[in-house]
DNA sequence: AAAGTGACTGTTA
DNA sequence: TTAACAGCCACTT
């Protein structure tokens, strides 16, 4: 990334735009950046920012994948993905992953 | 310029 | 239902 990238930005643009208490899919950034191959890219810029997070804050930690479920492994960063979307009211179902019906931001 | 890496996904076994 | 594979994209050596 480095200083401007414009895929990145609107990563970060989108994400700014999910609301707290849902979340989104890698995917479904992707798909609307017009990009629906992208996910994997679209989990790579928000990796890229959690260091600092920078910036007007993206709230990353609701962007998870489309099986709802949390794409961090256990102890990197797992644990406070889960905490941070506890917090907004985001609980795992029983099975430890996320009702998408239930939770999924609908925009488009 | 070619090859490697990773917070993804859809397909195939 | 789970697991392995294979494309895909942006970014970094």
């Amino acid at each position: 990334m480095g200083d401007n990238s414009d895929f990145f930005h609107r990563v970060y643009d989108l994400a700014r735009r999910i609301p707290p208490g849902k979340v989104a899919t890698y995917g479904q950034i992707a798909a609307m950046l017009n990009a629906p191959q992208a996910a994997r890219a679209v989990g790579y810029a928000l990796h890229a920012l959690k260091p600092g997070n920078i910036d007007p804050p993206v709230p990353w930690q609701r962007v998870i994948n489309h099986r709802g479920g949390i794409s961090l492994p256990a102890g990197g960063g797992f644990e406070l993905q889960r905490a941070l979307l506890e917090d907004e009211g985001v609980i795992p179902s029983e099975d430890g992953n996320y009702d998408l019906s239930k939770y999924l931001w609908k925009d488009d």
